[in-house]
DNA sequence: CCCATGCTTGGACTGTACGTCCAGACTGGA
DNA sequence: TCCAGTCTGGACGTACAGTCCAAGCATGGG
């Protein structure tokens, strides 16, 4: 916080207030990231909720061939965390003087804590019990197409043309959201993804081994 | 609360200082009152939220015609009042040493702050631009808890105690939910239901053949 | 009290889907 | 051309989903 300042990229400089002030005020239950667009890392975070820091990658894609018209704030969405915790995300493009895309700002709230006052006050309420019908993911293949849409909606790359990369972020994702435990889930996503089971359960290894990650 | 005791009834000596904690407990949000089942008069009232007072009627029905081995715990179902409030109420039947009716306990709870709270709560958690709500049960298992628990606040009936008929029911909605399409369902139904496999399976093919049903 | 009936149970068994492994095919780059 | 990295179909072992059954156990009628 108070450190040296000439080490620090001057986009966090420019920025680090406005995210400093964030995380303060959502406090312990937001993480706000701010992203290098063209070497697509993380540039500071304040309020980690993963063990991510400067330089990792971003896995964001390439939002910087977005069309400069185009829209610059996303979101919210929503992300699923491993541990269960739900997100609420909404991503700004940061751009400098000459409109050019200069940084990534990503503010994640966890709504866990919230929904879980939600869910005691409500409870509360409930008086002749009503079947709680109208709630369920009655479609899991949906939620695997909203996942897989949602990454090609940010990333604007479709199915076809995605590179190793992608599909390993995507399973991330999937496996986040705990998709691979319902059955028949696997052969699925491959299909949605144009791939195979092999590949499907190569990758899930190899995003699951934390030795041959990074 | 200081007064002179002779006066007052030997059943509210014995529960007062139950409805006053649970008064207290709860807040100016809820109101206790203790019915006389035989009189069908209110013996004693804390944090009235109506005009109601000792000696006056309780418009309760005849709870002392129950049969003694019947459920001795109501609710909670949902009360209006004239101005518009909604009241979350439970009564619970008390009995003395020989088992008899003695008293009535109600305790109604004013849903109004609490529903408005969780409405500030869930409007900081529904923001995103997913559609309707998709917004439940990432973890199975909460699911099946959760389905179960609100059968046996629907029906007032424990896990163990429960009918054929019961389980039937409740594997239906289980199964409605789609919770079977999910791996190692089903042996943790059948823990949660207290039932072997065996029984989980063989209710469930019952319950899906359109010939053994009606 | 005994027996009949119906439900549950553990266990054995089959089938299906999961997940691994591998040799071969395909791709892009030196 | 070779090479390294990746994807692929298929074979294979395992785990779990479901089925089946003989034996226990309760309930209720005679």
């Amino acid at each position: 916080m108070g450190n040296a300042k000439e080490g620090r990229d001057p986009r966090v400089q420019k920025w680090a207030p406005v995210c400093q002030a964030v995380a303060l005020l959502l406090g312990p239950y937001a993480e706000v990231v701010l992203h290098d667009p063209d070497t697509d890392q993380v540039l500071e975070i304040w309020n980690p909720m993963t063990s991510r820091g400067p330089g990792d990658p971003s896995l964001l894609g390439e939002l910087d061939e977005l069309d400069p018209s185009a829209q610059d704030v996303f979101g919210p969405y929503e992300k699923l965390l491993a541990d269960g915790r739900r997100l609420s995300s909404v991503s700004a493009v940061l751009r400098d003087a000459q409109d050019r895309p200069s940084a990534v700002l990503c503010i994640n709230l966890d709504r866990t804590p919230l929904e879980q006052a939600s869910a005691v006050l409500s409870a509360f309420g409930a008086p002749t019990v009503q079947r709680p019908r109208p709630l369920f993911e009655q479609d899991w293949s949906e939620r695997i197409q909203h996942i897989i849409g949602g990454y090609v909606r940010e990333t604007g790359r479709p199915v076809e043309r995605m590179t190793r990369q992608d599909r390993l972020a995507i399973l991330g994702r999937l496996d986040e959201a705990r998709v691979f435990a319902v059955r028949r889930a696997a052969p699925v996503v491959a299909g949605a993804l144009r791939v195979s089971r092999s590949t499907v359960y190569g990758l899930l290894a190899e995003l699951r081994t934390p030795s041959a990650k990074d």
